[in-house]
DNA sequence: GATGAATGAGTTTTCATTCAT
DNA sequence: AATGAATGAAAACTCATTCAT
């Protein structure tokens, strides 16, 4: 008994653990004890670390969006090089909706913030305004900024978040590279409009 | 001693009562009693009609789909006299999304479909394909049928999608109007690129 | 499976096997599983008929106090009938603090609404007042209704609720006998100060 | 590296936070990890004193008692100085009783010593007797040691620990005045009955 | 002496489902 | 058709206790 080896962040497995099988099976599918099992220790020492399911699912969608801002935050720098459109918005898709651990968890972790966490549907209404925020400010970069990218920009996170529906759906592949050439084409109609 | 004898489509009640629990609370929230004493019956009357859970989530998602494919098919027809492309898009958005009741549960049951019920799932993938078919179709009675407009319902589709689930997040008032002048200027440089 | 017999107040036998274990080991050593099992039924049983272990033990608070209320009650009638004070005070210290079950059961109860039930404790705050309301009109009756009792009937139900004390303690034999005596005699000097 | 070297008594920041929880919620209700933070230790340091919760409880139960007798003897010696009657049922009830950080202590270790802890009900019961003989002894310097004063004491010490508890329920602002009154009247009516 | 991470046995609570009536 | 009492398996949560450092 006692702990076992130098503890190499236990919290850490906890979060990778729980995050697989949260992507796996949602939220309300996944115990503790299944976490505890996967993540090699006990029901109560995950209790040491998070003494409620609430706090647990909290701390991974906050590093969760912490994550996507990071993302998108380091795509607005990016931008900046005169990319061609074409090549940020794959990129934005790509990495956003791709990042498949990222993605797949993304549509539970707002079912939980739904349902039963209101701090947490307030921590998600504030980062989609970021979200929104970035993107505005990354368009008018890659466009220049005169005109208003606020419909623009709702339109992306819009469609990023309904592909990760449609994906963790199956519905099929989802062809990224076309989804991008649309909005290269329309972007710039829309700026022109 | 107490029934009515004239029963009038208990089946009714139980999708209505159901419907709305499941609206506001999410489906693992709302446990077969609640729905019991919404629809005004008793838990064993539920079983006499739904010998499961997830029979009765699956015939609300199953008319709830229904009814949104049965709207997309009326904007299908309607879209061949020459409406307005913006008056078109405004009215697929609104139509689909807005429909207070349809609209919040429709991420329930993509859930559901995906931590519980694979058949459901199943019928979603079937369904998502059919409105994209759908969409598609409008799009070419509305710009004419030279060209390809698959990409441009997929975007649709999801831009509808992550509105809704934007929506149930409370992140703001969502500008459908806007949105749809955002499709009419695009759909238009996109059909002509 | 499904029930058993012609159910007998299922009900009763939850109460009669809480009370029991409570008297015997108080409250928060006695499990939920421990009365499922006493009372021959299922832990689920339990909950369909109590919630919440705070209901239980409301339920049994409440009848308690309502079935002390009543032999106070009964005692401050037939008080009317001139029986010699000797006699009152031993019926009244007798019923109420020797009624075994009833007793035993008193401290642990009030312990439960010191710490964890708010409205219970209200509910013992009440009881209080009427118990002691009662009293001092009983003594009103034995002593003839010129003077103040409401000191002596406080002096009266706190040596009743301080002798429970003890006697659950096991202090020893306590002789009601002789403290009726005290009373008596004790009684008449007050009144005639 | 951080320890205070002067380690003032721990065990009595232990004694003085374990108290003063137990008085807020009682026994069942305060937890180790509640008594180690509010006495600005670890767990581990709390076991390094006590091994068991149970020997912290006795512990405290011990000084409780230790403290209770110790006072009770006080007013015996006092009471040798030809005090009026009232005046020295009034210190005791008050002393006793009032001392706020013990009275409302009391009932929960009683609680206790009931339902968990053999030992502590045996030295309850000692002390028990062990008071009402001082007090038997006291009544007899007070009014002289003809008579037998063992019921008055036995009233005396149940009427306090009645009152205890009606405190603790908050019954309502408890007129010590009139009841050590009370017992001045009545004890001189009881002893040259 | 002191720490705090780790544990597991137990406790309450939840709820879909069954079934005699 | 309709009822609601009964169930059990599973889930979250609690916390005294241990022990390597």
């Amino acid at each position: 008994m006692g702990q076992r080896k130098t503890t190499p962040a236990n919290r850490e497995k906890i979060i990778q653990a729980a995050s697989q099988l949260i992507r796996e099976r949602g939220i309300d599918n996944t115990t503790l004890a299944d976490i505890a099992v996967a993540a090699g220790i006990s029901k109560g020492t995950l209790y040491y670390y998070y003494s409620t399911k609430g706090d647990l699912i909290f701390d991974i969608a906050d590093r969760h969006m912490n994550n996507l801002t990071d993302r998108i935050f380091r795509w607005l720098e990016s931008s900046g090089q005169d990319l061609p459109p074409r090549k940020v918005f794959r990129m934005v898709l790509d990495t956003v909706m791709h990042s498949r651990s990222r993605g797949q968890i993304h549509v539970y972790l707002i079912q939980e913030a739904l349902t039963e966490n209101p701090s947490l549907r307030k921590r998600f209404v504030e980062e989609y305004r970021r979200w929104r925020g970035i993107i505005e400010e990354g368009l008018s970069r890659v466009y220049g900024n005169h005109g208003e990218y606020a419909t623009m920009a709702r339109v992306l996170l819009a469609t990023i978040d309904g592909l990760i529906l449609q994906r963790l759906i199956g519905v099929e592949q989802i062809p990224i590279d076309s989804i991008a050439g649309y909005f290269e084409v329309t972007g710039e109609a829309y700026v022109s409009r």
